[in-house]
Order: C-alpha cells, then structure tokens, then sequence
RNA sequence: UAGUCGUAGGC
C-alpha cells in the first residue's frame, strides 16, 4: 500500500524508529517497498545492526530484494567499513542476476572504498557500463583516503577532460586532495573552477575553501575568503580558527572565537578543539584551563578524549604531573 | 502517487 509505505519512509527519516517499526509490524502486507524503507532509515540513523537483521528478516520471510533493497543495506555496511557482509551482498547481488545500474554499483563502490579496499573500488568502476559524477568522486575520495592525492587531482582531471558533469560535492572532494598534501597551485585552479561554476556560496564548498587554504599554509587566502562570505557559520569558524592555532597563534584564535561568540554564533566542540590545540601549542596553562571549564561550565559541552587529550598536554608540558592523573581519573572510559 | 548512491571544520 502507497501510503503506509510512505509513512513508514517517513517515520523512519524522522528519527522516530520505534513510531516506523510499530507501523510497519501494523501493516497489512510487508512489501519489498516497505521493507526497504524500514531498512534505509535504520541505516540512516546509524542502526545499522538492525538494519542488516531486518534485511535477514525479509527473506526469510520470503520477500526478495531488489536493488533498491541492495543500495540501503550496502549504506549499513559502508558506514560500519563492514567487508565481511559488504562481500557477501555483493555476491548476492551478482547472484540473484538483477543486473548493475548505477545507484548500485556507485554503493558497491562506496562500500569497497570506505572499508578500504580502493582496488577493488577501482576495479569495479572499470567494470560499470558506465560512470557518473558520483563514480568520479568516490575514486577521487578513495584515493585521498588511501594517500594518493596527486592520482586523485589527475582523476579529477581527467573528469575534465572528458566532460564529465561536476557538482558542488565533485569539486568539495577534489579540493579535499588538494588539502591533504598542501597544494595551493592547484587548490587555487580548482577555485577558480568552483567560481565559473558559480559554487563559491555553496554552505559545504565555502567551508572547504577556506580549510583548503588554511591547511594550505595561506591563511590570507583563508581570511579573505571568509571575509567575503555573506554569511558565516560554526563551521566556517572552525576552518579559520584551526588554520591559525595550527600556527600556534593563539592570540588570533581568541580573537576569531570572541567574533564568533559576537556573531552570534554558538561554539561547538570543535571550536573548543582550536583554542586548547593554540593553548598547548604555546604552553597557555592558565588560559587552556580556562577555556576548558568555560566549555563544560558555560556551553554544557562534554569534552570528549580529543579535549582530554589536549589538556594532558597542556598540564603535562607546564609540569603538572599529578594534575594530569587527576584529569585522567576524571575521564570515562571511551571507545577507540 | 511509495523505498535507493558520493560531500564541509578536530588529528
């Protein structure tokens, strides 16, 4: 039924995963349409477990998947670097013989690339009939992930070349590879691409401009982009901020969180995370101490073990050896 | 008329 399947769509993106599941066991018939709906939103609010035993469920109850079906569970294993079980559907895929399109094999390639394994990402791509935009950024992602950024801004070249269609993400992707080995010279070709392409303003394309040119070692370019956005965000902040305490310049750090705060703007944990990496960088005890309390005190930000780590460093180097063991008393146990 | 792919600030 049309209907049910869309509230059980829209249950499941809502958050409401328990409102979705009580729906869905309600309905009449369980279709191949509902059952992937139920399983997307599982994966999407990161229930991924429960997603691949719904995904169990429905054949045991005799519902086949479909591609669609195929896509949402391979987001599970993705987002879980699951090989195991991403191997497995992809064998299954090949198996029931549904054929390949693009919304597929783009989530087989994601899957191979985000449980890094970029050969067989690349050989699979080789193997589509054929590639589109989202292919390109997935092997221009996989290949920064993996190192190899100079072969992911020739692959974004080539997309070039051959006339491929570039989206905002393609060029946040590609500007990405450019960060991560400091290439300004090409960082700047690709801006200049962004701006004919009339992305500049583009929320998530500003924000990796300005953490292109920061990471780049420019921070006037940095700052001059900034300073010509209509409008700034935590984010935008956060790029700027951690170009300048990356330089250890602590007094600038301060400045752009006091302007932030002026703005309006409510710091996050990330913003945090610049003001103590400034503060260790130039041994500011007192100062990290007391952007710490503020933090928690003020914001009602826990600190997570980045922080923690910070002010171990912070501590340790201003010789507070006992206080260091204080603080690590006081930190819960954390995963990873 | 219903379910699907790649994106930003921490290191």
């Amino acid at each position: 039924d049309f209907a049910s399947s869309s509230l059980i769509d829209m249950y499941a993106k809502c958050r409401s995963l328990k409102d979705a599941g009580i729906m869905f066991e309600r309905l009449p018939i369980q279709n191949v349409i509902s059952w992937s709906a139920f399983i997307s939103g599982s994966a999407e609010n990161g229930h991924n477990l429960q997603a691949c035993l719904l995904f169990e469920q429905m054949q045991q109850k005799g519902v086949h998947p479909d591609k669609v079906t195929f896509v949402c569970i391979l987001k599970a294993c993705s987002s879980v670097s699951c090989m195991e079980r991403g191997r497995e559907i992809h064998r299954h895929v090949i198996e029931r013989g549904l054929g390949m399109d693009l919304f597929l094999g783009n989530a087989l390639i994601d899957m191979y690339v985000k449980c890094e394994s970029l050969e067989e990402a690349c050989v699979l791509s080789n193997r589509l009939p054929e590639q589109n935009m989202v292919t390109w950024s997935l092997l221009i992602g996989g290949h920064v992930q993996q190192g190899f950024a100079l072969e992911a801004i020739n692959i974004f070249d080539k997309m070039n070349q051959e006339g491929v269609e570039l989206d905002e993400i393609s060029f946040i992707c590609a500007l990405k590879a450019c960060s991560s080995i400091s290439a300004l010279k090409q960082g700047r070709q690709i801006h200049g691409k962004v701006i004919q392409k009339g992305y500049e303003l583009d929320s998530f394309v500003s924000s990796t401009l300005i953490d292109m040119y920061a990471k780049c070692g420019s921070l006037e370019d940095a700052r001059r982009d900034f300073e010509r956005l209509p409008k700034q965000s935590v984010v935008t902040w956060s790029a700027l901020m951690s170009g300048y305490a990356h330089d250890g310049d602590y007094t600038a750090v301060a400045y752009f969180f006091q302007g932030m705060r002026q703005e309006g703007l409510e710091p996050d944990d990330v913003s945090f995370l610049s003001l103590l990496a400034a503060c260790s960088h130039r041994g500011l005890l007192e100062a990290g101490c007391a952007h710490f309390k503020v933090m928690r005190d003020e914001y009602g930000i826990e600190p997570t073990i980045k922080h923690h780590n910070s002010m171990v460093d912070i501590l340790g180097h201003a010789g507070f050896l006992n206080e260091v063991e204080d603080l690590l008393e006081t930190i819960p146990f954390e995963r990873n």
